[in-house]
DNA sequence: ATCTAGTTTCCGCTCGCCGA
DNA sequence: TCGGCGAGCGGAAACTAGAT
């Protein structure tokens, strides 16, 4: 007979019987008959191949075998203990759990001074792997093992949980000492620029921003398209360009640009946590989610 | 319908006590 | 010392309830 997951009960039986050498004694400790216990025993014994307790007179004595397994079941028995009670009451400052966030390089950039800040200090012995952001492949890496949560915006992902990150607004940038000058940003001097433009699909000349544009038969002339915001700022910062830049992202380079306002509504885009249903009640992700909530909207 | 694990009831075995 | 008796024990059988 092969161990089978419902055979823990059985060892918990076998810790009692080989604590009081007796059926009905094991049966009063765990609540059950005397009877229900004896039938547990029979199973041990067939699940052993050994009789493990054996009559001497009105006593039952442990064999060879059960003498050996006692010490050895005791602290499995605490470990499982152990186990369980850890489960339900997580302490992040005694956690050694490895967790992963999935993001965009933005996402990454903008939350991730804070987040270090905040994960080394409640969780010192725990480890944060930021995963890159793959689109198309964002579900998968949930339902693996390998990522514990993903910021991400837009997703439609009807069987993920989730819950609101934060709210983004663009802001238009360009370089220091730009010819401009550091006068507000009208509809004719913006379309006036040459424009850099991030595309997160690579290679496209087109954006929200020219849709927006076209409806009030206006048009901008982008001049180079990057797939990431990241190099936007840079790459801004040694040209003429201008750009659109998630706000965040202009304020972690206020250094290197100058930001404004932009001369129409800006877009605006929410970022929110996405997780695995199975993960749910899992108090050190329910701990994880609320901690990367709480530096999304501080942020 | 079948399986699993529980309960109740009953039985047999052993031991301790007591009286002859 | 020995036999009878009751108490306490584990095990078997029959039955039940819940899950699959």
């Amino acid at each position: 007979m092969d161990l089978k997951k419902s055979d823990i009960g059985l060892l918990v039986a076998l810790d009692a019987l080989l604590e009081h050498e007796s059926v009905t004694a094991a049966a009063q400790t765990l609540g059950v008959s005397q009877p229900a216990m004896s039938a547990q025993l029979a199973r041990l014994r067939s699940l052993f191949n050994d009789p493990l307790l054996t009559s001497s007179g009105r006593k039952l004595v442990p064999t060879i075998r059960a003498l050996e397994i006692k010490q050895p079941l005791r602290l499995l028995l605490a470990d499982l203990d152990l186990l369980v009670r850890e489960s339900v009451e997580f302490d992040p400052s005694k956690t050694d759990r490895t967790f992963s966030l999935l993001a965009t390089d933005y996402v990454h950039a903008v939350l991730s001074t804070a987040l270090l800040q905040a994960f080394v200090q409640e969780a010192p012995n725990a480890r944060l792997a930021f995963r890159a952001f793959e689109p198309l492949t964002v579900w998968q890496n949930l339902e693996q093992d390998d990522t514990d949560l993903a910021l991400v915006t837009g997703m439609n992902l009807p069987e993920a949980r989730q819950r609101p990150g934060f709210l983004e607004e663009f802001t238009v940038i360009q370089r220091k000492g730009h010819p401009r000058g550091m006068s507000p940003f009208s509809l004719d001097t913006f379309c006036a620029q040459e424009h850099l433009l991030v595309s997160p699909e690579g290679g496209g000349f087109v954006g929200a921003t020219d849709k927006t544009l076209a409806e009030t038969g206006r048009s901008r002339r982008v001049v180079f398209s990057v797939p990431s915001f990241l190099l936007a700022p840079t790459l801004v910062a040694g040209s003429d360009l201008v750009a659109l830049v998630p706000l965040r992202l202009a304020e972690l380079h206020k250094g290197l640009v100058d930001q404004f306002d932009l001369p129409f509504q800006s877009p605006s885009f929410a970022v929110d946590l996405l997780w695995h249903p199975r993960r749910q009640n899992d108090p050190a992700h329910i701990w994880l989610r609320s901690l990367v909530a709480r530096i999304a909207v501080a942020s």
